[in-house]
RNA sequence: GGCGGCGUGGCCAAGUGGUAAGGCAAAGGUCUGCAAAACCUUGAUCACCGGUUCAAAUCCGGUCGCCGCCUCCA
């Protein structure tokens, strides 16, 4: 099957082919680190993660990159407000960065370039687009002039007379055109300057990304992402500059971009200050909570991340952890060497499940229709837990290889999502050797406590069968204020860590 | 003013020509010492009007409503 997505130059969706085949290069706009990311942040990486992972998941070798803008008029003004070097700023916001998304389960671009570390490649292009006569130097400063540009308004659709009939802003009167763009600013006493052969200065926004993808990726890389916001003017000057100083086109050959986060109905954004940081809600939500809940809208349209929507989101969470859960205490033990004739409702239920699979693919490859996959994931788990539900009543030899086996398919494709993440490197190798304990998830437990909790179940079974019931319901409410959770089926106890509640 | 998007059951959300996925919530039922989970059952003609078609939520035209971008922003 073959993958297609929506390309904003085009306004339409394409088969995806990337420059060389096999392998794919991707360029995201990272964040300017002054501050705390916030959700709406947080979907666009999540959104790009995604994007990723599934283009592993096809195969593709995968090549991310992901810069940090860390020289920029916020972080200056916040470094003045702190009494700090906008190098600290940068840093430690750089740093809560990675924690962030390293909490949110988003995997670490291949690199990570530094604005501030790609200044040389930065002159060098504005020296280029200079000669070149697509730049302009006034008292230090060097503009990009638009109309040197013939392309320029194709990303986000306009012209320049209408940008100019449009014009809201009131114009810098050095300027040749009001829509051109600073690609080196002079810099003031105090901030941060580089020596260009305009003098002290650094550099405008935009160059920065085409800069760095440009060095990194090279022209005509496949996928260059970002927020919607982005499209006009960042990286609709990005295509200017890169098109401009190369004299090559296209310099992206697909431009993706997910759309916003709204709190109860209106935009998040600083403006409005109904901003949500990401490591607020990692407080109170799960991150696969988070995660499920961008997973379930598609990344091109708007998205609530209300309170209301998180929970809704933690619910149907639970419903995917409940089903697991369930899966694994039934599994118990390891599969038979010798894999036992199955009925015909389980030889049904078995093909069925690469027919799931076969289902989330169509879906991911239409434009990573993550809502539609994850509609494809619930139905698994609704064939599951029916398939569990029968075994209640009369389990079969088979049983547990087939369990294991749609247990397999829905880790896969919760996997694929960056669902269930295997926790980071290490930290699963030392549990491998263990014998696998019903109810115990990855990474929860350790050995000693776990055979207390089987204790302690064994002695309330013993106080259940006396019809001892409030000694029973004691171990029970006390385990559950640990973090641990008991659920009685008609064939014994099941249970697992849950965390503690709040 | 220019450009773009959206309006699907109580809420969220897929579906873009053949009589509507999924999640959350609700009601009834099964199971059960209780609890939890799970399972079964119940509900939408897709903003409105008109048109094209054998057939439209899905295409075309219009109306109403909501939102975003055009300025730093993911």
């Amino acid at each position: 099957m073959s993958l297609v997505l929506h390309n904003t130059m085009t306004r339409r969706k394409e088969e995806f082919r990337p420059r060389e085949e096999g392998r794919v290069l991707m360029y995201v706009c990272g964040p300017t680190v002054y501050n705390y990311i916030h959700v709406g942040n947080g979907r666009a990486y999540l959104v790009f993660d995604v994007i990723r992972r599934y283009l592993r998941y096809k195969g593709y070798e995968v090549f991310y990159v992901q810069n940090f803008t860390d020289v920029d008029d916020k972080i200056i003004n916040r470094a003045r407000e702190e009494g700090k070097t906008p190098q600290e700023i940068a840093r430690f916001y750089e740093r809560a960065f990675r924690e962030d998304m390293r909490a949110l389960n988003v995997l670490p671009p291949d690199v990570s370039p530094r604005a501030t570390e790609t200044i040389p490649q930065m002159l060098e292009m504005i020296k280029a687009l200079v000669e070149k006569g697509h730049a302009y130097v006034v008292d230090g400063d060097v503009y990009f002039s638009v109309e040197s540009f013939e392309g320029y308004g194709k990303l986000s659709g306009r012209s320049l007379e209408e940008m100019r009939a449009g014009e809201r802003v009131e114009v810098d009167e050095r300027k040749r055109h009001p829509m051109d763009f600073a690609l080196w600013k002079s810099s003031k006493p105090g901030e941060p300057a580089w020596e260009s052969p305009w003098g002290m200065g650094r550099p405008g926004w935009h160059i920065e990304c085409s800069a760095m993808s440009l060095q990194h990726l090279g022209m005509g890389f496949d996928i260059h992402g970002g927020g919607q916001d982005l499209i006009f003017p960042h990286h609709e000057n990005e295509i200017a500059q890169s098109e401009a100083y190369s004299g090559e086109s296209p310099f992206v050959r697909y431009w993706v971009h997910n759309g916003f986060v709204n709190i109860r109905e209106e935009k998040m954004s600083k403006s409005l200050g109904n901003i949500i940081l990401v490591r607020d809600i990692l407080k109170q939500y799960p991150a696969d909570a988070v995660r499920l809940l961008a997973l379930q809208t598609h990344y091109r349209s708007p998205i609530d991340f209300g309170p209301e929507a998180l929970e809704e989101a933690k619910r149907a969470l639970e419903r995917l952890e409940n089903c697991l859960f369930a899966l694994d205490s039934f599994i118990a033990k390891p599969p038979p060497r010798v894999a036992p004739a199955r009925t015909q409702r389980e030889v049904e239920l078995s093909d069925s499940f690469f027919d799931f699979e076969r289902r989330f693919e169509e879906a991911m490859d239409d434009d990573f229709n993550t809502a539609r996959a994850m509609g494809v994931i619930f139905e698994l788990v609704k064939e599951l837990n029916t398939y569990l539900d029968e075994q209640q009543h009369f389990q079969t030899p088979a049983s547990p290889m087939v369990a294991s086996h749609g247990r397999d398919t829905l880790i896969k494709l919760c996997r694929v999502l960056g669902l269930f993440a295997p926790p980071p490197e290490g930290e699963e190798v030392e549990r491998a050797a263990e014998e696998p304990v019903a109810g115990a998830e990855d990474g929860d437990a350790f050995p000693a406590a776990e055979g207390l909790v089987e204790l302690l179940l064994e002695v309330r079974a013993m106080a259940r069968e006396r019809k001892q019931f409030e000694t029973a319901d004691f171990i029970r409410s006390r385990l559950r204020e640990m973090g641990i959770r008991v659920d009685d089926l008609r064939e014994g106890q099941r249970w697992k860590f849950v965390g503690r509640e709040e």
